[in-house]
DNA sequence: TCTGGGGTCCTCATACCT
DNA sequence: TCTGAGGTATGAGGACCC
């Protein structure tokens, strides 16, 4: 192990939510929710104002609401947090090649292998100044935890939230560790630590008194000998720059439980097109084929099928998922499907094989191809056109009143509050939703850009144009 | 008053092969 | 030819993470 704080680890504050704040002025300093909004949402992320309600990540909505009901609801915009993550990636890839990021919010970087720092002041001051520049490039703040392994710098910058940096010195780790709860180390969710629990283990100091043998007695080999090495603090776990995916998929969860199998048998050739979009935009293929089913008591299974080799034919897919389904009892209703692909291979290793037999025995396979694209996308787009036009939070532009933000719709009308990421808190109209001067339009950049600034930005990724 | 979506990794059971 | 042991592939489920 390393014996200086050179691996750091990033974590954005309340990112959606603060995203969403540095977007639209009208709700900085207020509780600002952002997740699914239907009848089985949960949260994605509230705001550290919301969370004074006792709102937090995972909770089911409607408890959100009634614990926060003043609170402003929003469904994630996703190519926004995108754009503003690719931003921030940036910054740290800036400091050193060996950038692994968890997710849009999240990444751990190892200065060392960069140059950045070697020491602990070099560490602290690389730290500082990435913060600054997050908060001057985005208007975002996130906490930054320094020390000398991955573990230790994700409880750090845990400690550091909000808006904070905290470095755990090389050699003070175990005191630090030894009073904490089992449940700050990485892998111990609810059922192990009531496992742990259950065996007089609540802290990280009883972990490593248990000893080795115990813990994998208790908790299996894997487990057990991972677990034992975190709760001395011991992690040479290196930080890697490119992770290749294992596996795609995708999976709905409708408002209402599905009784009937037909409709059943169509959402999963649905979510099978889906699926295959995705594999393909990754230039991947796959052997395996999973369907998901979680039915109406909560009780979820899946289904498998291995294939002789990997494919991203939307049929074989659509045909695979079909005969999984076959082999599940739907009765009482389904209230989620998923269809994924595992067992991934490259794309374009696979696909010279597919592409000689295509040139010699079907001319038209690229038409095909082409046309299963369109209808792919036909599919994702059809959702009833009130929702789809004017969803809580979107951006959108009058012609005379300019750009403004959808504050709610329903019974034929839509609010819209206008401000920018740049004005004041601005004003409110309502209009109804077929309003021809008010259209749909992208997220404006969260800090402006300065003029012939060589990352000029094209305002806004489209999720979905 | 319930519980999203997209992943990863591990364990256990079973089948098959040698 | 029978039997058992061990390796590998597959399928199902569960815990965990953001």
């Amino acid at each position: 192990m390393r014996t200086a704080p050179t691996i750091l680890h990033l974590d954005m504050d309340a990112f959606f939510a603060s995203a969403e704040q540095a977007s639209k002025p009208s709700l900085r300093g207020k509780a600002v929710v952002v997740g699914g909004l239907g009848p089985r949402g949960v949260v994605a992320t509230a705001s550290y104002e919301a969370r004074v309600f006792g709102v937090h990540s995972a909770m089911p909505m409607a408890q959100a609401r009634r614990l926060a009901p003043n609170a402003a609801y929003l469904v994630p915009r996703f190519g926004l947090y995108r754009e503003v993550s690719e931003q921030v990636m940036g910054l740290l890839r800036a400091l050193s090649p060996l950038v692994e990021p968890l997710s849009l919010d999240e990444a751990f970087v190892d200065l060392e292998a960069g140059g950045a720092a070697w020491d602990e002041s070099s560490a602290r001051l690389t730290g500082a100044k990435l913060r600054a520049d997050i908060r001057a490039g985005t208007g975002l703040t996130g906490s930054v935890g320094l020390a000398a392994s991955k573990m230790l710098a994700k409880i750090a910058s845990e400690q550091a939230k909000p808006d904070g940096l905290v470095l755990i010195q090389p050699g003070t780790e175990r005191a630090l560790l030894g009073p904490m709860s089992v449940r700050t180390l990485p892998g111990v969710g609810p059922a192990t630590g009531d496992h742990l629990r259950r065996a007089g283990i609540t802290t990280v100091e009883e972990l490593a008194e248990a000893g080795e043998d115990e813990l994998v007695r208790l908790l299996g080999k894997a487990h057990g000998h991972a677990l034992y090495a975190m709760a001395l603090a011991h992690d040479d776990r290196p930080v890697v720059a490119e992770r290749e995916a294992k596996s795609v998929s995708v999976e709905d969860t409708y408002d209402v439980d599905i009784h009937d199998r037909v409709r059943v048998g169509l959402e999963v050739q649905r979510l099978a097109d889906r699926c295959v979009h995705r594999l393909r935009g990754a230039g991947l293929s796959g052997r395996t084929i999973v369907l998901k089913v979680r039915r109406y008591d909560f009780s979820t299974l899946t289904r498998s099928e291995t294939l002789r080799g990997p494919t991203d034919d939307p049929a074989v897919v659509r045909e695979a998922a079909a005969r999984l389904l076959e082999a599940v009892d739907t009765t009482g209703g389904v209230r989620l499907l998923g269809v994924g692909v595992s067992g991934l291979a490259d794309y374009t290793q696979e696909d010279l094989f597919a592409q000689a037999r295509a040139a010699a025995a079907e001319p038209a396979a690229q038409e095909h191809a082409a046309a299963e694209e369109v209808s792919e996308e036909s599919v994702v787009e059809h959702v009833p056109p009130a929702e789809r036009r004017w969803p809580a939070g979107h951006d959108v532009r009058h012609s005379e009143y300019g750009h403004g933000w959808v504050q709610g719709s329903g019974l034929g009308r839509v609010t819209v509050r206008f401000e920018t990421p740049y004005s004041e808190p601005g004003r409110v109209r309502t209009f109804r939703t077929d309003d021809p001067a008010l259209e749909p339009a992208d997220p404006l950049p969260l800090v402006p850009r300065r003029p012939g600034s060589a990352e000029g930005v094209t305002a806004g990724v489209p999720e979905r144009a």
